[in-house]
DNA sequence: CCTTCCCGCCAGACA
DNA sequence: TGTCTGGCGGGAAGG
């Protein structure tokens, strides 16, 4: 399969753009162009490859983002190579059972060990810790046979598997009453209890840095930095999962602000891949729509900070900037068949429309969801 | 320098 | 066995 690995080699011959430019790589882009090309309706399930070769990625990086797109509930396993789109409307309630799911791991003392707390300060002294790996195998249910395997292996990988890491930070935040947190904090925090070897946390570190670059695209966390120190951290910008009997409040939500999202479409390709094979359409990550809107909801257990945030359908956006036709570069070797599925050229009037009925509808189903209470079936 | 984090090797899991 | 998954950590880009 030779593909060498030459990095900063820099101008390819024949390229005569982009001399690499490594954040048009990353992860956190890679899922805005991964929603924005999957978030819309028609689309059942995803396939792996098709992903890949779509977004001009090597699959390696697919399986990163569906990893944590599944913890979320936007995503389903389905089967091999084959995934299935839940769509936004899955969050709450896979961040309710999230959440119900910490609060019983970590049981109702939310304290532990916790003697270290390393770093420096941190505003409230309450730290709650919890440190467990949830390891509810059993994973995957849907009629499978197999006979009960033991099946002891296998767990231990499963345990440092980016989806779980990523189930865990995202119960820190919703378990907890701390709503910043450093990643170096919350490895050592999610590490298991033992071994801080700076080695592992080091690891650790790496895999959350990938996480929160995906969270953050979604705008689940946004990157800020602690107040007093500049240490940079990460603050809970998602709905805060309230569970238990709750008919209905709260997470009110008036109506949504019409926001132009900027966006910019990009063709870029630093690879070498086989000759003219890359389609890598770069769209700006952005396009919050979130609209924080402070409603008072009851408390649950400990009544003290009491923020709730909401935020829009986190999405994606690729929504060509006014007055700016982008094809026009000329066409390349691209295959503007699949992108032309996925985008409307020409129209961009269109093509935000299109994308604003998305939105609302994945905000409708979402809301009623959560008014609703209706029961729905999570991954695993 | 230090932080961020992409790349892709290669080992388990699975067909 | 081959293919699919996806830990893992080197080391380069970015600040």
């Amino acid at each position: 399969m030779a593909l060498p690995s030459a990095y900063a080699a820099g101008v390819e011959s024949g390229s005569k753009d982009i001399p690499y430019c490594r954040k048009q790589k990353s992860l956190g882009l890679l899922c805005s162009n991964f929603l924005s090309l999957y978030n819309r309706e028609g689309v059942e399930t995803i396939g792996l490859d098709d992903a890949a070769s779509r977004l001009g990625v090597e699959r390696r990086r697919i399986y990163d983002i569906v990893n944590v797109l599944e913890s979320v509930g936007i995503l389903a396993r389905k089967a091999k190579n084959r995934y299935t789109w839940k769509g936004f409307g899955a969050i709450p309630k896979a961040l309710e059972d999230l959440k119900k799911e910490g609060f019983r791991e970590n049981g109702p003392a939310a304290d532990t060990s916790c003697s270290e707390k390393v770093s420096d300060d941190d505003e409230d002294e309450m730290c709650s810790d919890m440190n467990n790996l949830s390891q509810n195998d059993k994973s995957d249910s849907t009629s499978a046979p197999k006979s009960a395997v033991p099946s002891k292996s296998g767990e231990n990988r499963k345990e440092k598997s980016l989806g779980l890491l990523t189930q865990n930070f995202v119960k820190l935040f919703l378990c907890t009453d701390m709503d910043m947190i450093s990643l170096d904090d919350a490895a050592k925090l999610l590490l298991g209890d033992g071994k801080h070897t700076s080695m592992t946390t080091r690891t650790k570190v790496r895999r959350l840095y990938d996480i929160a670059n995906v969270l953050s695209s979604m705008k689940f966390i946004e990157k800020t930095h602690h107040p007093e120190t500049r240490k940079p951290a990460f603050r809970w910008l998602g709905l805060n999962a309230k569970s238990d009997n709750g008919p209905a409040d709260s997470l009110v939500l008036s109506d949504s602000k019409r926001r132009m999202f900027g966006t910019d479409l990009t063709n870029t390709s630093a690879k070498r891949f086989k000759v003219g094979e890359d389609a890598a359409q770069v769209l700006k990550p952005h396009n919050p729509m979130r609209v924080k809107h402070e409603a008072e909801n009851e408390v649950e257990r400990t009544r003290s900070a009491v923020k709730s945030y909401q935020f829009g359908p986190f999405a994606p956006a690729n929504v060509p900037k006014v007055g700016v036709s982008q094809d026009e570069k000329g066409k390349q070797v691209v295959d503007w068949e699949s992108l032309a599925s996925a985008y409307r050229p020409q129209y961009h009037n269109q093509a935000l429309k299109d994308l604003f009925s998305h939105y609302v509808e994945a905000w409708k189903s979402w809301y009623s969801e959560v008014a609703g209470k209706s029961p729905i079936q999570l991954m695993s």
